[in-house]
DNA sequence: ACCTGAACACCGTTCAAGT
DNA sequence: ACCTGAACACCGTTCAAGT
């Protein structure tokens, strides 16, 4: 995204871009999941830079940690795309594929899901990049909700409101699923695919039923 | 929940039940919001006490976070009672008074609630009385569910798979909510209300419809 | 323009010592 | 049994100084 070693990598007094490497260190830090929350000075470490180093690129932690969810936006949102665009285009594939995405993004990066949607390291209102990453992964909700609407087959409404709830509830089992909160069923890859499964069903067709003569299944 | 006070408050030395007295400082502080992460340095100067003083009470800061935890999640569990209780026994009623109840605590609660599921500051599975509290919250949902089961209002399915399901949705509207990810037709008591029903009807009927034909609405 | 090193305030944790 | 005070390691942030 950034435009920064278009040049031939001067490296011109100890480090060519060493905004990308902090950010980048960042992110390594948070997949080995030592990360109770990132510390700056252990990124500067495993840089090789001195710790004082960053504020010339962020002026505090808050600003480092928003770089860092933003990348962490963009690479859902990639996912997301990725998963939309090998998926047939009927509203429930549709709508299976962007679940699929986004319970396996959090199973696979769980720290970096955790310090984007914490809440508790930085006020997101503040950063207006970031935001705009999150509206990135917000519109794919839009798009599916609409393209399902134009087809006949998701029901009449404010797209962007129905968008909402599809986000919570990937969101919120993604982030129960990551905290364990839903063993022993979720566990595994074949867990996450069941997940997926049930929460597609419910979001199409509810939980709720009108007749009440009893099945079995 | 402990019985420190049925002594009638000796106050031997210099604090009659710091341990109690600590949590509930924590909480004060969680509910003015200046906490990006507690602080037990903050907390012992709250109460009035040297920082050293909670470490007779609690092994680390993590343990004093799990005990706070704790305490959320029981009021969210007793929020949750109480909304049960004031609703007609209908699944659909039920739904819906648990769904107000898990918004309104969040927006009442917002950094007890990020506190209670960032997965930043705590290993939850580590403490086990933290488990049972959240386990507290869990029951309601599959109750909810069961009981929808038993009326034939709730499809068949495994109750603890489907109240995961129920779950997921209410938590991620919740933390999309304080997140104010969700803006603007969630601000105030009013877009609250406007976003329970929203979920409710999503949780009963889903977004999928089979008619193709078009209807205004 | 970009980075280092010393310095400061502050936090988590420990431990010997107080009552 | 319960609390204090000094002490230590470590972090965020600043600033004068280096290249």
């Amino acid at each position: 995204m950034s435009n920064r070693m278009d040049r031939q990598k001067p490296k011109p007094y100890h480090h060519g871009d060493l905004r990308h490497a902090l950010i980048q260190a960042g992110l390594q830090l948070l997949t080995e999941g030592s990360a109770a929350s990132l510390d700056l000075r252990k990124v500067a470490r495993k840089v090789g830079v001195s710790h004082s180093a960053s504020y010339y690129h962020f002026p505090d932690k808050q600003s480092f940690l928003a770089a860092l969810n933003e990348e962490g936006f963009h690479r859902l949102a990639q996912a997301i795309q990725d998963a939309l665009n090998n998926v047939p285009d009927t509203p429930f594939e549709q709508l299976q594929g962007i679940t699929r995405a986004y319970l396996l993004f959090a199973q696979a990066h769980p720290w970096l899901m955790r310090e984007m949607f914490s809440g508790l390291t930085i006020e997101r209102e503040a950063f207006s990049s970031l935001y705009a990453a999150s509206k990135e992964v917000y519109r794919f909700y839009v798009e599916v909700v609409k393209r399902g609407q134009e087809q006949g087959k998701v029901i009449d409404g404010h797209p962007c409101e129905l968008a909402s709830v599809l986000w919570s509830l990937l969101h919120g089992a993604a982030m129960l699923l990551i905290e364990h909160q839903m063993r022993p069923y979720a566990d595994g890859p074949t867990g996450v695919e069941r997940m997926v499964r049930l929460c597609t069903q419910t979001l199409y067709t509810g939980l709720g039923r009108e007749e009440q003569g009893s099945s079995e299944c």
